[in-house]
DNA sequence: CGTGAGCGG
């Protein structure tokens, strides 16, 4: 009793191990590290602000933020940390309002780490509601003109605009008149 | 771009 009981005293006074790193940090990064998707972000936001938000979980390893060409940001960006840190990053920065804008924290694993090439859809805003089934729809088809000849079934339109009755006028050929 | 779903080097 005694000895299950020190047992247990023990396993919960285990004190939190914590490793005195050296010199090299990197070194010693024995430790998985997860990367992470930062989605919507403020325009405006710069690294360091995301660095600064997100070290509250942990050290960052490494972060990177697609930017354009006026420096503002996409609107996501990719951070690298411990993996229990990245986790409880995702439990609470998810959601969390940063600049104004509700992040979206989570695992980053899609463009890198693609296996083979699998079908990517872009942006497809045909319906909002997110679903990427692209109904495919058959353009129009201008084939028929493949011989070339006079078979097309596209007929300009005449030019019957009689706007302020100044229609336009055809001059007549002075060939008939000079002729006859 | 009166931008806002997404996944970088």
């Amino acid at each position: 009793m005694s000895a299950l009981l020190s047992f247990t005293k023990m396993a919960f006074a285990a004190p939190r191990l914590t490793i005195a790193l050296g010199a090299n940090t990197m070194a010693a990064r024995a430790y998985a590290t997860k990367k992470l998707f930062i989605g919507n972000i403020a325009w405006g936001t710069t690294d360091d602000e995301v660095k600064e938000f997100f070290s509250q979980y942990g050290e960052l390893q490494d972060i990177y933020l697609p930017k354009d060409q006026e420096g503002r940001t996409k609107g996501f960006a990719f951070i690298e940390m411990d993996d229990v840190e990245a986790d409880k990053a995702i439990q609470e920065a998810n959601g969390r309002e940063f600049n104004g804008r509700e992040l979206r924290v989570d695992s980053a694993n899609k463009r890198e780490e693609r296996p083979r090439g699998e079908f990517r859809p872009r942006r497809d805003n045909n319906n909002g509601g997110g679903n990427f089934n692209r109904e495919f729809r058959p353009r129009r088809d201008f084939s028929n003109n493949r011989d070339g000849n006079s078979e097309r079934s596209f007929r300009p339109r005449r030019n019957n605009n009689e706007e302020g009755g100044e229609r336009s006028f055809r001059r007549p050929r002075k060939d008939f008149e000079d002729r006859e």
